[in-house]
Parts: structure tokens; C-alpha cells; sequence
DNA sequence: AAGGATCACAACCGCAACAAG
DNA sequence: GCTTGTTGCGGTTGTGATCCT
């Protein structure tokens, strides 16, 4: 924290409260060009009077390519239900089965929709006919069936015993699922270089993109050519990455770009 | 039409974990 | 091993929109 007066300055002029799209712009536009190192100094160097937590929020839940912004659907509702019976109140755990959802997109839906519904006795609930008794999920069949295809991603051995037991939730030999898909972004031949620091080319003009409406895209493309040494990692995990290289997170996901999936049909 | 109640979602806050010095 | 700074997570609050009386 800023202790220096010029510091205390900054920290009173610093906005709290709803973004602006001009604050968002702002945002999208650095990191899609900079990165984020260090969300402390991204504010500073952004020209954001925000601190460098919110605008991490920010990029996180709202700005973040790969986001869906449509309704939850009957089967990620289904999948936030089985893993909530099974992980309890772990949203970001939750979030890495749903790809597109940001974990306080998943906390606020929960508790919005979903708290009310499932506390319900079973008799009153009768129009949520989609749903399944607790005891018949089984994430892993939810998961393989409405999100993703486990072919093809390596097996890690990383589910503890208590997971395991509690209806072979988390399937001890599973693979670990990537906290966000590019799908909105990426084809599968954005896949075929290993090493994933492959440049993409922009092909036209930004109006081409606009028309579009993937304007995103263009600004990644651009970053990525001018920033070859950049890493998918690095936009989707941050710093973690840049610190951590290669190195098993917290949750067991490996940072290694081969384990990032990309599927554009499940997401459609 | 007015205003109170409720809902939905964005954002903030505090804490814990982690890494670096 | 300790301190400090940063990040990530979950709980909570604030606010605008919508519904209801």
C-alpha cells in the first residue's frame, strides 16, 4: 500500500462503486496490449483511478474474453448443483466446470436462484423437473455429457481420498478442467503449435472484426504479434503463470497450455 | 401513479495463502 | 524464519430494475 503522500493522494482519488465504459475501455485496452504483471501497478499505468484489486475483479467477471454473457442454461444449472452438493460453497471450483462462468457469476445465481429452490422440501419442488436427487449426481457424467470432452486431456492423480469417496464426485483419475475457454476466440488450429507462443495473424482491417462484433479478437491478435513472447497463460492465468511457471496451482491445474481446452461446439 | 418489497447482479471487504526479499 | 506485498477466494453489501399492492 501507497504510504507516501503522492501515495495517500492516489488512494482518495481512487473511484469505488460501477465501472464506466470509458474505465472499461481503459482496462481492456492495456491489458490486451500490456498484461497484468501486477494488478497493484495496472490502475497507475492503465489511467484508472481504481485500485488494482477492483480492476482485477473487473477483468475477471466482466471484461475477460471467453466470457459468456447469456442466461445459465438447464445443464449448468444442473452442474452448479451437483457440485455444490458435493464441493459446498468452493464457487471457484464450481466455475471450473462451467466454462465462460466466472465464479461470482455462480455465487450470485446460486444464491439468487438456486438457494431457495434446493432448500425446499423435494414435494415443492416439482417444476424444477430437471433436477436429480442428490444422490444420483455424478459431476463427472454432467460434465462429460453437457461441457466437455475428457478425450485427449492427460490423467493427473491429484483428487484426495475424501473426494473420492463422496460418490466418486471428482473422479480420482479425471483430469482437471481449465478454468476458461477460449472457444469465442480460438479454432482448433490455434492449437497445433505446442508451445502456444505462436503469433496469430490479423487478417483485415478492425472494421472487419467490428462487423463481426469480435472486436476482442482483433485487439489479442494484435497484442500477440506484437508480443510474441506473450503465452496463452499469461492472459488467461496472469501472473500466477509468470511466477509459477509449469508449476501445479493451488487446485492442481497444471499451467501448461496443453491442458487448455478448446472446444467451440460445447460452447454453442 | 406511487411507493414499498423483492430480485438480480456488480462490486467491495476481509481473510488466507503464497512468493519474494 | 520473518516480513511484506500480491493474489485469489468467499461472504457480504450496494444499487438499479422489476414486481406488487
Amino acid at each position: 500500500m501507497a504510504k507516501t503522500k503522492s501515495g495517500e493522494m492516489l488512494k482518495e482519488r481512487q473511484r469505488k462503486g460501477f465501472w464506466s465504459p470509458e474505465e472499461d475501455e481503459k482496462l481492456r485496452r492495456f491489458i490486451l496490449s500490456h498484461g497484468h504483471s501486477c494488478w497493484t501497478t495496472v490502475p497507475i499505468k492503465a489511467g484508472l483511478q481504481r485500485n488494482g484489486k477492483s480492476c482485477r475483479l473487473r477483468w475477471i467477471n466482466y471484461l475477460r474474453p471467453g466470457l459468456k454473457r447469456d442466461m445459465i442454461s438447464a445443464e449448468e444449472e444442473e452442474i452448479i448443483l451437483t457440485f455444490h452438493s458435493s464441493l459446498g460453497n468452493k464457487w471457484s471450483k464450481i466455475a471450473q466446470y462451467l466454462p465462460g462462468r466466472t465464479d461470482n457469476e455462480i455465487k450470485n445465481y446460486w444464491h439468487s436462484h438456486l438457494k431457495k429452490r434446493w432448500l425446499k422440501p423435494p414435494s415443492m419442488s416439482s417444476s424444477s423437473e430437471s433436477r436429480v436427487s442428490c444422490g444420483e449426481r455424478n459431476p463427472q457424467t454432467l460434465v462429460s455429457n453437457h461441457v466437455i470432452s475428457f478425450q485427449g486431456l492427460p490423467d493427473k492423480t491429484s483428487s484426495s481420498p475424501s473426494e473420492e469417496s463422496n460418490n466418486n464426485y471428482l473422479c480420482s483419475s479425471g483430469p482437471e478442467i481449465p478454468r476458461l475457454f477460449f472457444s469465442e476466440w480460438f479454432s482448433s488450429s490455434d492449437l497445433t503449435d505446442s508451445n502456444h507462443n505462436h503469433a496469430p495473424s490479423i487478417e483485415g482491417t478492425i472494421s472487419d472484426y467490428q462487423e463481426s462484433g469480435d472486436v476482442d479478437r482483433f485487439h489479442y491478435n494484435n497484442m500477440m504479434m506484437n508480443n510474441s513472447n506473450w503465452t496463452l497463460e499469461d492472459i488467461v492465468f496472469g501472473s500466477k503463470c509468470q511466477k509459477q511457471e509449469h508449476k501445479v496451482d493451488r487446485e492442481g491445474l497444471d499451467c501448461n497450455s496443453s491442458d487448455i481446452l478448446f472446444s467451440s461446439s460445447i460452447m454453442m
